[in-house]
DNA sequence: GACGAACATGACCAAATTGTAATCAATTTG
DNA sequence: CAAATTGATTACAATTTGGTCATGTTCGTC
């Protein structure tokens, strides 16, 4: 889910951006001032930050600098008011990746939000995992084993990030279902059986007795939280 | 004194520019469309070139592509009035240096020109790739097999070019569509496997046995990190 | 206007994938 | 302990997916 940071003091424009935003699936956090923006940026949970510079008390301009003067690498977003242009000569220099006058369109903001997290996607390192001598990379969906690559089929890696997602949480049949065969449909709920065993086989130093995929009888599947490293490189 | 090319069709605008520009101390030089462009570019007297990407006749995206394979680094602002334009030229990495999409404000145009020919200061080197015995040069566009120069179509080489950019990571087929077709036409996924074959043919040791552009299931595809080198001359 | 290159697309085929039934094994329950 | 329940595993036919080829179109050049 894709996080985007909104700091913005005005109530109305706050509503209408995280509705706008959320309806096209983002996951919306505002912050009213420039101190709140701040400390929530910081906490480096959000992927994009979108900052009004007309803020009251902390300048945006002075919230830009301080989180790049801490090496905050976030990518953001800057909304400016038609006359203040020169607002945005400063930004440019400060570190905003880009910016918006407002008025702007829905839809001229929808496209730069979604160009600015294309080109940093490029930026963000690739994601990988550990699991023993097991390497998951969820970026370029492969699996290594001890350094050998392991063919697995689309469903099985799907199912296997699932899992991994959920770790250390009991994942219910009708959860992964839901998850990684998209629908509800008519899949017959023993077909998720059928897979983790080929993931046990293909993954597992040994099968029979998992050590990564544990069962959980009468309640589904859990990856073991304490297999798992994810390696931030 | 610093020079800037201007290429662009609409009286107008050049005008604007023109004065604009000068006011702020720049020596400007206009021209009407793509070719006269080309041609005042590689005079090789300006430092900085604007160009519009409306041009009537010859395309400013092929003068963009023009300019880069005939190794001219200088730096370019793009001006555009839409989004999927952008989104080519950066996907593509084609080489636009930074653009504006129109409307835009005076002071951002000045600013965007600043921050360029500061940037442009420390030259940029050309991007060269080798991939086994194959040397693909991002700069001029050219594809050398054994110091033998591979014929790659220009939608092959686009294609080519950014599967390298998301090298390592698996590129959806509608994401290259979008970086290398530019989202503009309504084109059949399909039509990206048929590219992908083509380039494979020409540039796998064993087509039926790629080694570069790897085939991600129910994915999309992926340039093997491992097989690509980035050479810095 | 002929010709060829580039290119999008549909068709066809081979190979990979996958849902499911069937069977076997383990665990729980009474 | 036997029956019942639940999970593991195997086998396989149907489907999906991707590779490749042939075709029609467009566009620029001669």
């Amino acid at each position: 889910m894709t996080r985007i940071l909104v700091v913005e003091d005005s109530e109305d424009m706050a509503f209408g951006l995280r509705n706008n935003l959320e309806f096209e699936g983002y996951e919306v956090d505002v912050a009213a001032d420039g101190p709140a923006g701040l400390t929530r940026a910081e906490e480096g949970r959000a992927d994009l930050m979108i900052l009004d510079l007309t803020l009251p008390g902390m300048d945006g301009l002075d919230l830009l600098k301080a989180l790049r003067a801490r090496g905050n690498a976030i990518p953001i977003l800057v909304l400016t008011a038609r006359q203040e242009e020169i607002d945005k000569v400063e930004g440019l220099k400060l570190g905003a990746d880009d910016y918006v006058t407002k008025p702007f369109g829905v839809m001229e903001l929808l496209a730069r939000v979604e160009a600015l997290l294309r080109r940093s996607e490029q930026m963000q390192p690739m994601k990988v995992f550990r699991m023993g001598d097991i390497e998951v990379n969820v970026s370029a969906r492969t699996v290594l084993r001890q350094g050998q690559p392991v063919e697995l089929a689309p469903r099985e890696l799907d199912l296997l990030l699932s899992l991994i997602a959920h770790q250390g949480r009991v994942v219910t049949r009708e959860e992964l279902l839901r998850e990684v065969w998209g629908h509800a449909g008519r899949v017959v709920t023993r077909t998720v059986d059928t897979h983790v065993s080929e993931l046990r086989r293909k993954l597992e130093p040994d099968a029979t007795n998992p050590i990564f995929i544990l069962t959980a009888r009468k309640a589904g599947y859990r990856f073991d939280m304490d297999q798992l490293t994810e390696l931030v490189p």
